[in-house]
DNA sequence: TGAATTGTTGACAGGTAAGACAGGTTTAAT
DNA sequence: ATTAAACCTGTCTTACCTGTCAACAATTCA
């Protein structure tokens, strides 16, 4: 079962310096969304929606709230790829899951929700673009970068980025490249 | 072999964010239905029960909760079972998606929760047997079923099924056919 | 048999909603 | 620049819902 993590109104109120009341009326204004609890009608705030209500007016997010911002998914299947990725982004401090397939990469997307997608062109080139198109194109994964590690040799890293892709590193990665770009498209 | 036909106080309190006492509470002033056990007398919820209520009081309902049982995703690329397929199964009653790639086919299979999936062994052949595998050996998706539509000529239907697909159609799928196998499936 | 786990019950402290009111800030008009 | 209006936020109060804690019972497992 998924911890869903939820805050109350209180919390809320803590985390961004104000008071509850304001937190409520926030609520009821319809800025922020939330739900109610049937005894006495307590809202409960979804930490995902309270922490795109953060960032959508440039409030600073608390690092314990900002986990799932620092999930990352890699699609890989050279095996040196998936070791240096894993090892060079735990260390960096992210949250790493790797899957081997499109499939599988596609049920950890959905159900992990990372906000950052690492696909390994060199085994996924075919169905790269495609998984990039489809996320562009749905709404619900719009914001989910994407770093494309190519193959040895593709120099042709605009290829990529007229396809969807955030950023490009041009394969075998370096650890240090790899972590770098990862925290600058994570923004941090 | 986790039935989720039934909930504890304690689960039910931990998907919707709030104590166990309080979700005692709701079942003592009737605001949710659930039933108890001659023991201690310890609260049952059925899952449906639980989803009505959540949805009764504007709530989240876990995805993995959401009642899906006629719900079809179909994988398939090639054209004519991908019209065969979704004409058939929707005048058959079922709500039908489709995924042109394994890839989309892994978001959809994670989002939307469906009950069962029909996979075209025509173009995924390779991909087919790490999909169903992947699905076996994850307790999430175990009761997801596997219906195959194998190529024209293929007639090694044995080797689907050990695979771990609950059942093969020979390709080109009959409309008749593909709903009867179905309804079968689902129990209905 | 006894320990560990899990769920219930009761009592109590604490938190939250809702309305009303006062103070501060922004916006617009003079 | 000054004033007034509009709006947002914090504080206060009352009522009652929720979380925490302790003690206990049923079940499971060794």
């Amino acid at each position: 079962m998924n911890e869903l993590h939820v805050l109350t109104t209180g919390e809320a109120a803590r985390y961004c310096g104000v008071n509850f009341r304001t937190v409520i009326r926030w609520i009821e204004r319809g800025q922020l969304k939330a739900y109610k609890l049937p005894g006495r009608g307590d809202h409960r705030i979804c930490v995902e929606d309270f922490v795109g209500f953060l960032q959508d007016n440039a409030m600073p997010v608390p690092t314990e709230l900002a986990a799932a911002s620092r999930k990352v998914l890699v699609l890989a299947q050279r095996p040196e790829l998936i070791a240096t990725g894993r090892q060079a982004l735990q260390q960096g401090g992210f949250e790493v899951e790797v899957a081997g397939n499109s499939f599988v990469a596609g049920t950890m997307l959905a159900a992990a929700k990372p906000a950052l997608l690492v696909i390994d062109a060199g085994l996924e080139q075919a169905n790269a673009f495609a998984i990039i198109d489809h996320l562009r194109s749905r709404g619900e994964f719009a914001n989910v970068r994407v770093l494309v590690v190519t193959e040895a040799g593709d120099n042709d890293s605009q290829r990529w980025l007229e396809g969807g892709a955030d950023a490009v590193i041009q394969g075998p990665a370096d650890r240090a490249e790899l972590v770098a770009k990862v925290k600058l498209l994570l923004d941090m």
